[in-house]
DNA sequence: AATTATTGTGTCCTAGTGACGCAATATATC
DNA sequence: GATATATTGCGTCACTAGGACACAATAATT
């Protein structure tokens, strides 16, 4: 924490930050990579700020390397957040305190900030979550099983997996969640997390093949139980068309 | 300008403006309300800056209302703009020198900003266009003969348009953008205006009705040349539930 | 070899959509 | 005042998409 106090205020664009949403999909489940900060009770997401010369994207895209240690990453930027109560005044105050440094008024720690989120999707077996050095955890969580989590980083997050609902006729998400190869129940399992029901396994699989995006690799994930599934992976190029338009679908 | 040049740096957040893109129909056209600033070359759209401690929406709604003295309006914030080189620096340094001003390096105006774009829907009879001090022109201007715009004002424009387009079946925006009462071709041209692309008259109206969203009120509107259409309004109570699930509709 | 859970493929029915025909009607024109 | 013209209201037809569900095939387990 000190290293960020002990900034020079002219080194990050005042009063602005980046929060970042970042989903994998594992074991059937959407999680998201939370970061427990150190002395404080609840999870966080993983944030910093804006330098001064810096694109607001970049800074969300430095943020994600720094946590999961991946360059390239699929990052969306979702809104703004800019009620000037969603920072907690008191806390921070106590943590200036704790770090044995007299609250200044006017440091720029201390100011009101507006915060951007994006929301950033990945292959979960490529990611390394770790911890920095403001933060003694760093795991990925169930969508279904958030633990509390500080300011208003639950509303950020929520907002973010909405996006995900709304976009997902639009957006790569299928393509940047899943690994190369993956199987037609697994790509129904994602959408049925992201979409928050369940589908007809049997229409899901008419429709998703009627797009033209998928190419059937032939082979077979063997190994399960039961009957062993096809294995599949996109047709970037037909996928990219098809999403430039918009896949018609009424989830 | 020289109001705003004076104001002490305390009074606004620092780096951060707002710039809202206000649309409205009239004539079958689709308008945005635009500003001309005193000594510049070219249109912007109407902004400003966020105070301190203002909720970011209240700073748009209080550029909206400076402009249009209309209250309530429909504003729905899209897109952080946070390109560094967004601002031309080499015009601020002009417009300071200008006012006989010394352009110290630190001056908040000169700093670089991130604005935040909001679009607004109004029902274009109910605003009364007025320029304010920085500026000596406030018009309507049509979307498909828009003058040349300063900075990435023309991108902030489109991508709200973009925005508009994407969120027409959950967002009440023909209710906002047409008079209490219309008539079907009126509803259709202003979709084919936010859509950019004509549709079929027959089918447009079955689709409508087949919502359920709008009152038949009988009456007709006399007075064109020609038969006379329907008036309609919508039904506010089934049309935002409808909204809500958002309106099934493949445009 | 039988069991079990899951996957691949297909059918049926209904609602929604695109393309288009035709009669009704309000003003403009002669 | 009759006719012309452009527009509106309503309807038809064929095709596609989508929800509900049946049944056979198959890979590991017992």
């Amino acid at each position: 924490m000190s290293e960020f106090l002990d900034t020079p205020a002219e080194k990050y664009h005042p009063g602005l930050s980046v929060d970042c949403v970042i989903f994998g999909f594992h074991e059937n489940e959407l999680k998201v990579l939370l970061l427990k900060m150190k002395h404080a009770a609840h999870w966080a997401l993983p944030g910093g700020f804006v330098e001064r010369e810096e694109h607001v994207d970049k800074a969300a895209s430095r943020v994600l390397e720094n946590r999961t240690g991946l360059k390239d990453i699929f990052l969306q930027q979702f809104y703004l957040f800019g009620d000037p109560n969603r920072h907690d005044h008191e806390l921070d105050l106590k943590l200036f305190k704790e770090s044995g440094r007299d609250p200044v008024r006017e440091h720029w720690f201390l100011q009101r900030f507006v915060t951007v989120g994006y929301y950033a999707l990945i292959e979960f077996s490529k990611a390394s979550p770790r911890p920095d050095y403001i933060s003694d955890a760093c795991e990925w969580k169930g969508i279904d099983e958030l633990p509390k989590m500080i300011l208003d980083h639950r509303q950020i997050l929520d907002r973010a997996h909405e996006t995900l609902r709304f976009q997902i006729n639009y957006q790569p998400i299928g393509y940047n969640l899943l690994p190369e190869k993956f199987t037609m129940p697994e790509l129904q399992s994602l959408y049925e997390t992201i979409l928050g029901k369940k589908l007809d396994r049997r229409n899901f699989q008419r429709k998703m093949l009627a797009y033209g995006i998928l190419k059937d690799l032939g082979e077979r994930r063997k190994g399960g139980a039961h009957k062993a599934p096809y294995l599949y992976s996109f047709d970037v190029k037909t996928y990219n068309a098809a999403l430039k338009k918009g896949l018609k679908g009424s989830w």
